[in-house]
DNA sequence: CTGTTAGCGCCTTCAA
DNA sequence: TTGAAGGCGCTAACAG
């Protein structure tokens, strides 16, 4: 029947040739759309297979209008180290990436320096995908906001606030640092300290929920550490915050990483965890459970997060009514405190 | 001049009417290609940017025949973990984003369950990218050889082995665990211990170089155990090696994480870390510093891995020759051993 | 220097 | 049930 026709097939056209049916039939037997003899789309399914073939999604796409990709941007605003390496954002990207996978959609990954205010506008224009997930909004609040007025396929893992026109997903900061609080209190503890950059919105609001979890008394003596969230800067941080002489007897750290250089200097300084100091990390990365001490911290689930960022983005790009949503947190208590 | 034309501007189709010229006028200007007036090509790049329209990618693509994005893709097929997470992989990530996205291209991320042996034909045949980098040949490897016969632009992070048809980058691991081996010696060490999944070929050829590296009566005590990559895993692994009564002088282990992992162990069963017992890594994760004691390990230049897999796939792309290269790794000694 | 035209590979309406 | 034809947004000959 079908010419032993041999060459490789590149389109529809080819295969169509091949099978002595038009373009629009092998259309329709290959995205199973349409209706079509069932034995005329079995043939040419058969036929595909046999010769390797499948259809181009880039033209597909086109055609469709849609590009069947989503973004996950990292935006680079605050700290110009190497971000993309924070275990915290590659358990989620993980996560992401399954969960899109499932949903149909490629994953684009970007990170993002942040150049003025209409980076993004410029990268949703490109048309490269169909919506965006942003990981943290680092200090691009503005930036977030104008879009979102226009662009309506796009969610932010972050902190939420009613002031924000933009979708957010993300742990409640502020009851994970009143959670942590009460943990150092109940161990005792009353010469605090919080280390972390609270110029990122997600840490200011754990320092906020932390302070106000404090009794007057503690909360007038607790120190404010500003450390970066990479680990050789958190580290030196560290290390010449206790080489000045300063002794708290608990410190909460912004992300795990921060918790575990905090820990690493101590050490180097015969600062004995947790007899001398307790410290209570943020995250619960894979990590946290292999430092020594283990490390009691306030658990962030990753997994959920994701899943949320997914089904959020889906239901706008359905065109549904969404709103944003706060995780809540919740402490893991390990050897450290 | 140019009508005050309103609406959105979705193609160069509008804009060449509200500028009063032909499409491919407003194609050769906005793409920097070809002869143009400059006076005219100015005046369509600003109504461009007034209006806010940037050229479509996806389409621009079909048109080019490429569709401007690399696929990065993990096969998981040893290891059915959060493999995603793994922060040396991560790190590699994050430097080949960087790298591809300095090369124009987009990355395309996909974690891949390999299931059958035309998992990786079919991806590559659904055309959504131009090429493709592979981190980790796992077990892989048949499916590489066959791919790679038909199809050029594809290069993997791995061992190298002549047998292999395929392009690899990726540190000389023997020599790493030879240099493991050496150092151990250097320190005392002779009741020996390797920790990994030598079913993974790089870990197999880090326990093989660090093996030959031995005097014989070491050799032939050392222990082979069989520890997966996942922290957990690890962990549970050494733990109930530790309490099995074993007590090595000297461990190596085939990555940072599974390093930590044994250490962690350790410190529970009262096994102090270095007196009674050495511990050497594989990596150099950002994390190992970190560690308690901070970890001594073999550096993998993470960095200068993803710079030539770009390139290399590069070169590949404009079909050039090219040939697979291995990195020289180097140990970092801290205070583990 | 600029316009006209023919596709890239696919989907879909309309007709047969 | 199937085919013909137009077009998604863009680029690149080829003319003028």
């Amino acid at each position: 029947m079908a010419d032993k026709d041999e060459g490789p097939v590149r389109s529809i056209t080819d295969l169509a040739r091949i099978a002595g049916v038009s373009v629009s039939t092998v259309s329709r037997a290959l995205t199973s759309k349409g209706a079509l003899n069932k034995e005329t789309r079995r043939r040419i399914q058969l036929l595909a297979e046999e010769r390797g073939f499948q259809l181009n999604v880039a033209a597909q796409n086109l055609r469709l209008g849609r590009t069947g990709a989503i973004a996950v941007l990292l935006p680079l605003g605050h700290e110009r180290g190497q971000h993309l390496s924070d275990p915290f954002f590659m358990a989620m990207l993980g996560w992401l990436a399954e969960k899109l996978t499932d949903r149909g959609y490629d994953l684009l990954l970007s990170r993002v320096l942040p150049e003025g205010d209409d980076w993004l506008d410029n990268f949703i224009r490109s048309g490269r995908v169909d919506g965006v997930i942003i990981i943290g909004q680092s200090n691009q609040g503005a930036v977030l906001d104008r879009t979102a007025r226009h662009y309506e396929p796009m969610v932010i893992w972050g902190a939420y606030s009613p002031r924000n026109a933009y979708l957010t997903i993300g742990t409640d900061n502020q009851s994970g640092g009143a959670i942590a609080a009460q943990h150092l209190l109940d161990k005792g503890r009353r010469r605090l300290a919080f280390f972390g950059n609270v110029a990122v919105p997600e840490f200011a609001a754990r320092y906020q929920g932390f302070l106000a979890a404090l009794p007057d008394e503690v909360r007038a003596s607790t120190e404010l550490v500003h450390a970066h969230i990479t680990p050789e800067a958190s580290y030196r941080m560290a290390s010449d915050y206790f080489a000045s002489g300063k002794r708290p007897d608990g410190i909460f750290a912004a992300s795990d990483v921060t918790a575990m250089s905090i820990i690493a200097a101590a050490a180097e300084q015969n600062i004995r965890v947790p007899d001398q100091l307790s410290v209570v990390g943020f995250d619960d990365v894979p990590m946290a459970q292999l430092a020594n001490p283990p490390l009691t911290t306030i658990r962030q689930d990753i997994k959920r997060g994701a899943h949320l960022l997914v089904d959020l983005l889906c239901q706008r790009l359905a065109g549904q009514p969404c709103q944003s949503i706060q995780i809540a947190p919740a402490i893991i208590v390990r050897e450290s405190s």
